[in-house]
DNA sequence: CACCAGGCAAGTA
DNA sequence: TACTTGCATGGT
């Protein structure tokens, strides 16, 4: 296995096509999500103009592999209006906004909520801001590191405050996350004997 | 067959 | 504020 992490990770070559894979994941496995960008790739519509023109029940169909096809067409659909009417679908634009305002601004956006703003403002726009998804909340709830039923904000809050406002490490260490999430914190398996935090976090005590 | 996967909105109490 | 439900495909 990999030994240093993922600098600059998430899959996605460009601002956009990693804000569509941002609503695409929600709930859903990543592996399908990769199928329906490809799909979206073969109908060259990875840009904000091309997918803002097509028909939403089309976008519909080629996204049907995500889940949720129709509710996912229907918010990335709102995305674009919003790209549309605030940026004249220059994504480039948002990099003039600052990180709170902006925030608040997607959040306004039906189908984009924390999780899925967070990871466009980190992802897409390197802003220092700490993405909680499932892997990152059952982590550190095994672990007995926060409360299962702390908030989005609370865990946000928990980790912000002990880290230095750092993009570049917010994407590092949300990626380690996932990639311990994924190896060793399973939903359905809820020991984690393996779990290399367990081993590290009682040598810290 | 059941369960799960990098959420969110809308409704209810 | 804190649950509950609908949304849907594809893998294990």
């Amino acid at each position: 296995m990999d030994i240093l992490g993922p600098s600059n990770w998430w899959p996605g070559e460009t601002r956009f096509e990693i804000c569509v894979g941002a609503v695409l994941t929600q709930n859903t496995n990543w592996k399908n999500v990769e199928k329906a960008i490809h799909n979206l790739k073969e109908h060259q519509l990875l840009s904000p103009q091309r997918m803002f023109s097509i028909e939403q029940g089309h976008l519909a169909e080629l996204i049907r592999p995500a889940g949720y096809f129709r509710v996912k067409a229907q918010r990335l659909k709102n995305f674009l209006s919003f790209l549309h009417i605030n940026h004249e679908l220059n994504i480039d634009s948002l990099l003039n906004q600052e990180t709170p305002i902006l925030r608040e601004t997607l959040l306004q956006v039906k189908g984009i909520g924390p999780e899925t703003a967070d990871s466009i403002l980190l992802y897409a726009l390197n802003r220092p801001v700490f993405v909680i998804d499932a892997y990152t909340k059952r982590i550190f709830d095994r672990h007995g590191l926060i409360d299962y039923r702390a908030s989005y904000s609370d865990i946000q809050k928990f980790l912000m405050d002990q880290l230095p406002l750092d993009y570049a490490l917010y994407n590092e260490f949300h990626a380690l996350l996932v990639r311990a999430g994924k190896q060793w914190c399973k939903k359905s398996k809820p020991l984690c004997s393996k779990c290399p935090l367990g081993s590290l976090l009682r040598a810290q005590a």
